[in-house]
DNA sequence: AAACAGATTGGAGTAAACTCCAAGGTTTCA
DNA sequence: TGAAACCTTGGAGTTTACTCCAATCTGTTT
């Protein structure tokens, strides 16, 4: 898949994804270009992607987001380790959630005192 | 109360605050001025700053939540306008909670690969 | 062959959100 | 009185995350 489709089917633009392939939240090698030098991506790079959006778009930095897609990949860290880093990003993303459950509460309590003024 | 307490007790940076200010994100008349020209916050001003704070941990800008904060206080909004502001809002906080427990669930999924790695 | 729609690069520019600084005023305490 | 610990301002600088551009190459279409 060639960048420009990428780009379509994930809504990321081209140039924000070669950004993304500078900074390092991923990395291919030679194998991944054609001959003429054009990236080609695999179908899974949809995934990452996407991935990537939702992430920032809680708040996540890219560096952040980086770290999180290392583990994604092979490496050299133990697996005992990854886990309890995953762990900790579970909790994390709990937290959120709870905190994101508590704004809706404010939300539809503001909402509640409008529609009782209305009445 | 004076702008280096309010910063203590929120975590954000007495120059963010300024900043915030500048920004629009709260006015305030000379009333909330001492003689002396400090700066003297009533007690809801952590309310508020609790609140951008979290709206910003969720990649709401700056600006989405200055129009929010407006909306907090009276305004020329008609009552039926602003219910009808607030449930879309209601509706973007429910699709984000919806996809933090997506990415959560792809943590899981990961973090129970790596469990059974181990065994 | 010329035109076009794609791709490549490095580097410059931009917007948002801080963050820091200098130069100064105020209050409190020894 | 003078040092310490507050506060004020305007403006400059920084970081993050793009976004745009020029110059150039590639592949397809007319």
């Amino acid at each position: 898949m060639l960048i420009g489709e990428l780009s379509e089917r994930t809504g990321i633009s081209k140039d924000t994804i070669r950004f993304y392939e500078k900074k390092g939240l991923f990395r291919f090698k030679k194998q991944h270009r054609l001959a003429n030098n054009y990236r080609n991506y695999p179908e899974e790079m949809i995934q990452v992607l996407v991935f990537i959006k939702r992430a920032k778009s809680f708040g996540f930095t890219l560096n952040e987001i980086k770290l999180w897609l290392e583990d994604w990949k092979e490496g050299k860290v133990p697996v005992a380790q990854k886990i309890e880093v995953f762990q900790k990003r579970v909790l994390l993303v709990e937290e959120k959630i709870k905190e994101l459950q508590e704004l809706k509460k404010t939300l539809e309590t503001k909402l509640h005192e409008y529609q009782l003024l209305q009445l």
